[in-house]
DNA sequence: GTTGGCACTCCGGGGCTCGGAGTGCCAAGT
DNA sequence: ACTTGGCACTCCGAGCCCCGGAGTGCCAAC
């Protein structure tokens, strides 16, 4: 009873049950994978594999299924990312260069991602709280409203109307740009608030409550970026594909998509590049998508993570091909992120 | 045999199949409205408007459905747009009232409309073309990568970075910049571009080509907007709900809603405000959503369309619901685009 | 520790029946 | 000229049963 061959007993079963989503019995995994043992050995490491919580039947006498267990130790000690073929990565890098754009960027990596893997894709906006700002911009748009404009080293451009509780001349309007370029450009967003504060003090009472409201809103964008974040999804029409095969609930996942701080939430907090988190059904934080997996990681410019990328789909998905997927596309969009 | 009786019970054929989903007959019919004659009489009714291609039946002896044609009559002719209730008034503007973004104001919405309706709401962007231009701003990425920021009457903010061949020094971008401004501003995109035309003549030989490529940009920005145009897609888990009836195909729903292109032709090309489009089955410009109908209308400040937002459900939908609340929700954009 | 044999389990598809809801038509009623 | 009750007919679909096939666990033999 060789415990390699009970995990090459484990990876087969894992393997067929994804292509063909049936119960494998003892019998069709000796016929489709070169084991060299009888179906009979095969049932006898089965039942050490039950008897770990590694495998399951659904009723008895029908094949075997993996748990979320199962899953976990496959993806953990049984697989490697399987790197992209040249084509693949030559798709990949043609269908991302074209864009000139975060937005382009962000809505082509989730489509890209999408057609990928054939899932759920979903990808995060840099994060508003790990950027610097590059340029701040204020335009009148009446004499008590002004737009603020936000320009990010990640590439993004936040805008927020202001109101002002009196009106503020074009002047001084030009010379509140200038002092709020100064104090703000190159800080993180926090930074830059509270170098607002300081500002406050040294103008003249006039633009004082013009700089505090402006810090103001910019602490409002920044608390509702950390309780709401941005994400983009794609590919919800790879829903249907399983969906019709009804093995997972498609409902609370459309009502999860819909919600962008479930999505936050599923995505997580990756911290090292490279690294890519699965997680796999209950292991998740939502009890309705206890049948759905996640995988997913991080991107940013260097070594610095500004934001999550990844699918989700059901626990009985093709996990190295995601991963190598998820993994390639997060490079690639670090990589522009890194140019821009 | 009066018109008007037959009118009534294909109005009462389409009210039961909306709420029950399944074929209606005329045993049932007359004991849930008061009708006033007997079965047999109704069937009668049933009868000539079989015959008139109103209502049809699944299999011989079942009950009778209303066709596209009859729903079409239906909403035509019988149906008076139902007034929101004041409670549904007060929830709809105390839900927008909030928004202090454009970007707030269509996610709002599209929810908004999702929930009220329980289908999927779609919510076009101000369209770029109808905008004028109220600010430009050139903001320096590198030496040679300046980034196009365009403030539209709108509400919209778009951006481009712009790939210069040579070095531009900060003075001449600061110049650049006023020129930009002082041609552009307050013109339609389109004009804009011609007037960036205009101004390129202007300038010394130095600045020509910057200016030309800005123009280029410009019109660049309006053809992809032209051809994707920009729409936002909420309540897709209203799907599930009768998905799970499976009455409609979702797949083909599920795809169309991916692509921008789609959507936007399925919205179509409101021409009047507070007149409510309605597409009907095979009315529409697609045959794989034959059982899906459109219900849509135009918004925007005053007499003015910008844009376009709407529902869209299976054929069996709740008319008149979808339309009144297509239109309140369609008139408090316009409200909020108009004080903007 | 592996293998073939064997009895047992149980899901799931095919076929069958049957009741109920619905229809169309006709003849009688107003 | 409509309307109505009666009646024979149709047909879907839910429930039921049956049975084959795939799979299992166990045991004895290798």
């Amino acid at each position: 009873m060789s415990e390699a061959r009970r995990l090459a007993v484990l990876r087969a079963i894992v393997e067929d049950y994804v292509s063909t989503r049936e119960p494998v019995g003892s019998k069709a995994l000796v016929e489709r994978h070169r084991l060299g043992v009888s179906p009979a050995t095969v049932r006898n490491d089965m039942a050490v594999l039950e008897e770990e919580g590694l495998i399951a039947q659904p009723h008895t006498s029908a094949g075997r299924v993996p748990t979320d267990k199962g899953y976990r130790l496959f993806v953990d000690r049984l697989t490697e990312v399987k790197p992209m073929s040249s084509a693949e990565r030559r798709a990949i890098s043609r269908f991302l260069e074209g864009a000139h754009d975060l937005d382009d960027v962000i809505t082509r990596s989730v489509r890209l991602l999408a057609q990928l893997t054939q899932q759920v894709a979903i990808v995060q906006y840099p994060s508003l709280v790990r950027s610097t700002v590059r340029h701040v911009e204020l335009v009148s748009l009446t004499s008590t409203r002004v737009l603020l404009v936000l320009i990010l080293s990640t590439g993004r451009v936040e805008q927020r109307v202001v109101e002002l509780p009196e009106e503020l001349a074009p002047e001084s309007l030009a010379d509140l740009r200038s002092r709020l370029n100064l104090a703000a450009v190159g800080q993180r967003l926090s930074d830059a608030a509270s170098a607002l504060g300081d500002l406050t003090e040294q103008v003249d009472a006039g633009e004082r409550t013009h700089v505090a409201l402006i810090g103001a809103t910019l602490v409002e964008a920044m608390s509702q970026e950390a309780s709401e974040g941005r994400v983009v999804v794609g590919g919800t029409a790879n829903l249907a594909r399983f969906g019709d095969g009804f093995d997972v609930a498609i409902k609370p996942l459309l009502e999860a998509l819909e919600e962008h701080v479930v999505l936050l939430k599923l995505l997580g907090e990756s911290t090292s590049p490279d690294a890519v988190t699965v997680r796999i059904g209950h292991e998740g934080p939502y009890q309705e998508l206890a049948t759905t997996s996640v995988v997913a990681t991080g991107y940013g410019p260097g070594q610095e993570i500004v934001g999550s990328l990844g699918v989700v789909g059901p626990t009985h998905m093709d996990y190295p091909g995601s991963m190598a997927a998820v993994r390639a596309v997060a490079r690639y969009v670090s990589t522009i992120l890194d140019q821009a």
